[in-house]
DNA sequence: CTCTAGCGTTAGTTGACACTTACGCAAGAC
DNA sequence: GTCTTGCGTAAGTGTCAACTAACGCTAGAG
């Protein structure tokens, strides 16, 4: 899951994945829309977004088509969202202890 | 944009801003949470934050006190929820496109 | 078999970044 | 004024990650 933030952080992985959001596509034509970079460098992005989960491969011959895991990205969302909300209490906790702390 | 993305990839920062997410604390006590890290560390990624607006500082004397923007952090969930979904017919295209490529 | 297409992978470089140590600076106590 | 508290900031270090260039590998055509 950390990962997944990590890979998200990164704006090509981004725009990588929305490539990919809709449509299956072979690498090559993932590759073709970045114009200023190496089709190698796109690869090893891809590979981080596959080792994080947030894209499928499928192969057919030679060739690998990648798509979007919209499932992983739902589950990116509900972490993010219930982070914050969770486990607050303990945290207030903390927040006091170090107030006390300043009073003694 | 893009900042925050980046300022929440790191899981110290995420730690802080939950730290700072529903009680406004001073450095000291954000710093104290953090047993194996320097204090400068602390200070400096509470700066990341700050530059990414994820948090907001109040100054009283020489205290500074920090607090979670939590409606930047609304936007950065509609920034996320909103990138896959818009313009995608547009990229269907470049896909129509590399696989008529293939044909010809 | 050879040759090509379509990829991933490795080696090596460069820049970013998290961190520590040391210093600086403002506000209040005395 | 000095001293202390509560901080940020500058300089330097080690580590990681994004990139290029070169190589390797598999599936199919001929």
């Amino acid at each position: 899951m950390d990962s997944a933030l990590k890979a998200l952080a990164e704006p090509r992985r981004r725009q990588i994945l929305r490539l990919v959001w809709s449509n299956e596509l072979p690498a090559a034509a993932i590759a073709s829309h970045f114009e200023d970079v190496t089709r190698s460098a796109i690869s090893q992005h891809v590979s981080v977004l596959r080792d994080s989960r947030l894209v499928t491969e499928r192969r057919d011959g030679t060739r690998r088509f990648y798509r979007a895991n919209r499932g992983e990205m739902a589950k990116l969302r509900e972490f993010l969202d219930q982070y914050w909300t969770s486990g607050l209490e303990r945290l207030r906790d903390v927040a006091e202890a170090a107030e006390q702390k300043k009073g003694a």
